[in-house]
DNA sequence: TATGAATGTGAAATCGATTTCAGTTATTTC
DNA sequence: GAAATAACTGAAATCGATTTCACATTCATA
């Protein structure tokens, strides 16, 4: 069924046809009655690459996701879907699988008129990123790391980081150990280790690099650094940069013959669903994932029509979720 | 830039552009080489609108979701995305929020030409839905549950249930709760049940309605229906029909004094990443999501391809994990 | 009742690609 | 060397919607 078929069936012209459907233009009572009584009769749908072509935009969002599995990339996508819904828009899904390749590869693609916006959670931001990104006219909002003349939104790693080594001192722990990953991820990586280290020597104690360990983001790499440097010292608390490194840490513990948290204390940063049902529940670091994809949608929406300019670095908040994983050893 | 631009710049016609960037058709070496040359230089990169409109195919997949928020949809979304990505394939993300309404009017929208075949996770399929479907011109797999005359992707879901139950009498329970959903959803509401009733019978055991509750997917409900069941009996084992209700039920039994699983031996279903990071490890069954996603992708792109007919109903395999939460009392 | 403004309508151009069709040039084949 | 075939090319139609433009009708106002 197309808008010609429409238009013979409601014995007007197709340009008519149109004007019902988007509510423009002057059309007389008894023919728009008609038209909409045709349009329901057969349950009209018009093609919507058809319009995109037209009216130049797609009503579809891109959203540039390092791995869709894990917990963090699928609640921003929800909160990403919710206000794109809203806005009468689809998301198309780029799963890069964390292979940057990929991800300039899907940079490339969306924005030959494909989506009208882009959101990226971004990890690792290579210059060949910001070489494509730069040619891009589409609107992008970064997500999770800063960069520089590109709207981003961050998490407000510094001091999330800060307060929860400040909340560990607080309990009365000198040798905190440190499990973090790669500094590629400039987030994550640095920011939240510089946290760390700023806090540490802030309340007058020593960086002892034998406490601190770097890998990647998986469980098993936490227990696997968790062993290296349980091989060296033995801390009172373990400060890791994920939740999940955070639970890899606590079971390299409980195998080596340790409890959590009455010989250990551990933390956090991320707030997965399941960290308040681990056991002992996981003190963390709540990020609203979810809002702050709902948040990247909304200033995509704004640079779109033209509301905002690019540039903007958004902060989104964060809350210290105090558990049952740290002890109080004052 | 459009082909227009291109071919000018090349010196030939857009006709000559596009028979280079398709491979087909005569075009002489020279020109072929200008016009690669050209493209190559201003990074030309083909509007994919007025592609689809033009051969009428979108290259897109649809995958409705009922809340891309939990780690079964993301991870079958990951699965989706991966075989899609491999045809050279977008992906559509329609989020419905578990509103049937939503449900429905992403199908039609997806219908209307804007992709080329549909995955939907189904949960509950009404005759709504079946109308819809009717009248569907892309191929459609459901996953998860199965529909007569649709193409259906499902797990083993009695068979799954009753190899658990089988487990739990197994090792000496007898008097093994149920913690069920809605039998508005098939597969999990009533083949899981069917599978666990089945078992307990087959075994010579009596049915005890005291011992089992229906409720809601998520942990609390767990929670809640737990607590109900201990308010008339204790029972040995507990049967929860996900991971998430299990979660709850493990925190009812622990918050009212009963050790897990030396008083009270625990199981779930599905496999959540953390399932073997709790305490104790979850006793649980592992449905390969990924798995399924990709399959349902790949069922997907045989029916666009006609090489499949429309109405089988497909089975993914299951895994038994065994895990501390179960204990021997023979 | 004339005149301008408001209302109503469809033919045709447009968005940016692909493909048919008709025509030209090069290459075989007899 | 003529005829048949293969290689090559571009103008124009096409996909299905929207929108301009030109024209027709109704309505309000002096």
């Amino acid at each position: 069924m197309r808008i010609k078929d429409i238009a013979k069936l409601a014995g007007v012209s197709p340009a008519t046809v149109s004007r019902v459907m988007n509510n423009n233009g002057y059309v007389k009572d008894e023919k728009r009655e008609a038209v909409l009584k045709v349009i329901k009769e057969v349950d009209y749908q018009p093609n919507s690459i058809a319009k995109s072509l037209k009216n130049q935009k797609s009503h579809m969002l891109g959203v540039i996701v390092p791995k869709i599995s894990t917990e963090t990339a699928s609640r921003v996508v929800s909160g990403v879907t919710e206000v794109a819904k809203a806005h009468g828009y689809q998301v198309l899904i780029a799963n890069t699988d964390l292979d940057i390749e990929e991800e300039i590869n899907y940079l490339k693609f969306l924005s030959n008129k494909s989506v009208d916006g882009i959101v990226m959670m971004g990890t690792e931001i290579t210059d060949r990123h910001l070489e494509v990104m730069d040619k891009l006219t589409v609107p992008i909002v970064i997500l999770g790391q800063e960069v520089f003349g590109y709207t981003s939104i961050i998490h407000n790693d510094y001091e999330a980081s800060y307060q929860m080594t400040a909340y560990l001192i607080s309990q009365g722990h000198k040798a905190i150990a440190f499990i973090g990953v790669s500094e590629k991820d400039k987030a994550v990586g640095v920011i939240r280790k510089n946290g760390y280290l700023d806090c540490i020597k802030d309340h007058g104690l020593e960086v002892d690099e034998e406490l601190m360990a770097i890998g990647d983001f998986d469980i098993d790499t936490g227990y696997q650094m968790m062993n290296k440097v349980l091989e060296k010292k033995i801390p009172t608390a373990v400060y890791a940069v994920t939740d999940h490194l955070a639970i890899g840490a606590t079971h390299a513990l409980l195998d080596k013959g340790y409890r959590v948290p009455e010989d250990v204390s551990v933390v956090g940063i991320g707030d997965i669903k399941l960290a308040e049902y681990l056991n002992p529940p996981l003190t963390t670091v709540h990020y609203t994932f979810k809002t702050s994809g709902k948040m990247a949608a909304e200033v995509v929406f704004d640079l779109i029509h033209r509301v905002r300019t690019k540039g903007e670095c958004l902060m989104t908040t964060f809350e210290l979720k105090k558990r049952a994983s740290v002890k109080n050893i004052r």
